[in-house]
DNA sequence: AATGAATGAGCGTTCATTCAT
DNA sequence: AATGAATGAACGCTCATTCAT
């Protein structure tokens, strides 16, 4: 049943349609009031008033506001993590393997940028970034992947603890600042980031 | 404490030593559990448990559980600011630049990683970082500096909003992973951060 | 139930036969939730859970929680109380009136723990009885039936209401023990109890 | 500190008083609500309502809800215990036993009836007896003197377990209807009480 | 200035009940 | 009649802040 109707949403009964809307209006209110407040000053009655829902009608969704952020990130970082997989198994340079893997982040950003907000949100005056498990797990596949070019010869025999570290930080840091511009392009902020890495990667203390 | 004051009441004013020695307490002992717990796990109470204070004495000091952590946030900031200053003043290329203000940021961050953690807190699963005010302004100088240095020709012509970004992404993030070391060295940091902009930023787009 | 139904729908009005079905599933079901977790710990979802129909469903057929309780309750009552009225019709003596009445409530206790264990139901470490209006009718009856007995020089010119109360506090504490026995003996438990107040009921002190 | 002002209540701070008060009029306020309402369905407010204070201020003396009912039943069961332990103490004969155990419940009962009304109180019409740790540790005190009895040849040989249980349920049962008399005479109730137990005790079954 | 009890808004969450389907 | 999602009042409890002492 759930098969069938799965396949053609327009049949789905009144109430799976509300059921769908409802769960989607309480992500998308989330995304919004945790981009807002950040997560520890957003309360689960700042989403719902989001919603026109009532307090408990949240909880047939989701079971804790924990709940809700999780799924939110990894509403996220579900989108862009393949993305980074498919650039990091196509790119057979050092070059290809950077621009590609900046190029899918920039974009997904600009795509997404209420989702990133989010772990940029600031709460008064505090910035506030949050990385939640499946955030860190693409970053450790990031690390797994250079530890990999490294031993094939395609990256330079440098730390790769310090190499993930300062690609992670110029995405995320790059990527804050390109969409606030008012025309925002993935394509030369990834140009600009690669460049940087490539052309100083010689330069970089080499182990022996 | 009240022991040593009892010894000799007439050195000097009993008032403002204590007043002193309560307002370092609060500040002392805020850094220590907001290290621990986070921003948002951390009580006024926590906070108090750690001077032997009452609660309502916290209240004499600060006006609030967000003002204590701004004063302990630019507490630190005041610590590096002045000596990034110094660095920028100091330097005649691009590269000395770049050096003096990693290495300070690093030492700074190893010296007083206390305070550094407290911005890395994480609660859960879910790693957060927090840049208070004192911190964006000590970053937005580095972007005013960037500015000045392209004009002089001391920069390369590159998106200085972009080179600031880069530059504050690869220091915290590095900062970050050199913390977390056993033996933690800010000179390689330093080294190993110079050496990436430097030799990667002549491959950057110029503008014209 | 449904497959038998369909078997043979043209056999009886399904809709009678449902409700009914409906009814006693929820009887039955709430009997067992009720004595498991206790009345305060219970909720209706406990309750419908064991019946396999909806939450709503079961306001179709009790107006609240409370009053499948009761309903509960006198269902219980209802067959204890016609049995002791025999009883006490029965008996010429005053043993016999209370052997009668004795083993007749000790025998429902065994046959129906699970409906007494509701009424001892403890929640953590705090024993809770519960009389409900049908059972404290069944003892004003045999408040009645002494005043009847006196009067007819059946039973002691003792204190009625203390006696009352002394046979009601004998049989519920005693069968309190009895069902936590392995082997529950209600003719045991009434001949202790039936001996206890025969032989005692002439020392109490008699109305002039 | 302490010490010295609990000699002399009246010397005692302002802030002292008001604590000692406050304590106070929390445990009144919840005997009461519990006695009206039953242990479920009386909640934390209804308690605080009772005293004027604010809600946050209940958590200023007790832990939670469970606390203050243990502290009551503590209260109750410290007062009657050690008059009871006495009682058995002296008694030199079965009946002297029983005597004094019933008259310092009885007493107790009458003296301290609003606890005693909150083991039976009834919520909306089902009548409900808790008992606490303190109350079972009682009774179970009450079998070991029982058990002591028999082996000492004073209590006679009966099943000790039924025994503790009719005494028990006499006790209570009996209480209720005492406290509800205009006039609530302990000593009749005892003298009641003593004689159908004294005088019923030889004709239930020995053991052999 | 220091104290710490009092305050009460607000939290996350539950659940008896209603009602559109 | 049956469904089960929606409702929202109420729960136990926390804690930043106030204020009488």
């Amino acid at each position: 049943m759930t098969q069938l109707e799965a396949q053609d949403p327009a049949r789905l009964g009144k109430r799976e349609k509300t059921k769908a809307a409802n769960q989607q209006a309480i992500l998308d209110a989330a995304r919004k009031v945790f981009a807002e407040l950040g997560y520890g000053a957003t309360t689960v009655r700042d989403i719902i008033r989001g919603t026109g829902l009532a307090s408990g009608t949240f909880y047939n969704y989701f079971k804790s506001k924990e709940e809700v952020f999780q799924a939110l990130m990894d509403e996220s970082a579900l989108r862009v993590r393949p993305a980074l997989i498919q650039e990091r198994l196509k790119a057979t340079t050092f070059e290809e393997f950077l621009r590609g893997m900046f190029l899918v982040f920039f974009s997904y950003v600009v795509d997404d940028n209420r989702a990133y907000t989010m772990m940029r949100a600031n709460s008064g005056q505090i910035r506030v970034r949050m990385d939640t498990p499946e955030v860190i797990a693409g970053f450790d596949e990031l690390r797994v992947d250079i530890d990999d070019g490294i031993e094939r010869g395609v990256v330079p025999n440098v730390d790769p603890e310090y190499l993930t570290a300062a690609l992670i930080g110029i995405a995320f840091e790059m990527a804050d600042r390109m969409v606030q511009r008012d025309d925002p392009d993935p394509i030369a902020a990834a140009d600009f980031a690669t460049a940087l890495v490539v052309g100083g990667i010689d330069l970089v203390p080499h182990k022996k």
